[in-house]
DNA sequence: CAAAAATTCTAATCTAGATTAAAATAATGC
DNA sequence: GCATTATTTTAATCTAGATTAGAATTTTTG
């Protein structure tokens, strides 16, 4: 009788929905996912994700405050387990990285933040920079215990966060391809912050 | 007078649309622009769109059609011009990174392949995976010659790709900014990449 | 098991924005 | 300057797909 609120049948149906609606987002594009194409995945109908969301521009919010949310989990992991720069950037790009191939995904990319409505939008940006400065608060730390190169931090954080919000891009679910991005790609990403 | 059939005033009028198309996709998303807000950033009426392209499906076409061939002559240059394939890969990144914070850009990003029609998402799904098995080549062989590291081209090549292609997400048009990443990202991607 | 609450469906509307037709204006060649 | 062609506009349609109201069904509760 689910006492734990996420639990809850609404929260877990609202939770699928969430995930079909990121499939649908990533692989067909926004304008070109109906809430027919979400509900379809679900075996339901369009009219019923009104139900859990407002409207359509509040299920692409509520996807990427679920993308963000994840991503904030896997820096503060990183952030509290490691000790070095090094190692914290190291956890943290594994950690995301997993989370964009692995099976809570996958992760809407955010895409379509100028659509969101002002206040959603806001927010949205909000987190994101936070994330962003949080990751390069790593890089400092590195730098500053020896640990990471002297670089540019903004820059290579910029591109590191690219290649893994990218991956949706290329990566279609096959697990064989799971594995070996995750086997590599952290190291690939990793390898240019070393002294 | 025009004798270049790409200075001919229709052909300069098309590349203009093409560029505002680009800028708008970037800015807002797709869903997110309509013809009204391409044609109003060049004085235009929305109608007028329609003499150049057939419809907003084919705008977004040509606006892929012309960042693939803006990538191609990037990877041309590079591997006509570099030595070993070190130097082929770092030229190569300079390029394309020149092309997306410098002037012949903004350069659509190729978010909306899914909602191209068949024989258009297949033409350009087609021209990328050309290009990403030519830098793929270009790795192969820095790998032969000991100019690059032995690693995993698959993985190297899309973690590369992905930074750049996600550049526009942070980059805005700020000239300082243009000027940081030109100074700063090509040597980021390539450190990872020397032996 | 019956009543109440939660969830989903059916069957309409409603709307932004794509698209088109035809008229109006601008450019060009002779 | 006139005739022809190229470009753009005005003023409608047309449509996919979002949204809504209310009925139907399923689940929960006592």
């Amino acid at each position: 009788m689910a006492r734990n609120p996420d639990e809850t049948r609404f929260e877990i149906q609202r939770h699928r929905i969430l995930k079909a609606a990121a499939i649908c987002f990533n692989k067909k594009g926004y304008s070109g996912t109906s809430l027919k194409d979400v509900s379809r995945l679900l075996g339901l109908t369009d009219a019923a994700l009104y139900y859990y969301v407002k409207n359509k521009e509040e299920l692409v919010y509520q996807c990427y405050l679920r993308a963000a949310e994840l991503g904030r989990e896997a820096m503060e992991q990183a952030v509290r387990d490691g000790e070095t720069g090094l190692e914290q950037a190291t956890m943290y790009i594994r950690n995301h990285v997993e989370i964009m191939v692995g099976d809570e995904g996958p992760v809407a990319i955010m895409s379509e933040i100028p659509s969101l409505k002002r206040a959603h939008r806001n927010e949205i940006l909000h987190v994101s920079r936070q994330h962003s400065m949080a990751f390069e608060e790593i890089l400092d730390r590195g730098i500053a215990d020896g640990s990471v190169v002297d670089c540019d931090v903004r820059m290579t954080g910029n591109a590191i966060m690219g290649s893994i919000n990218w991956i949706p891009k290329w990566f279609h679910g096959k697990a064989s391809m799971a594995a070996e991005i995750r086997k590599e790609l952290p190291e690939i990403l990793v390898r240019g912050l070393r002294t």
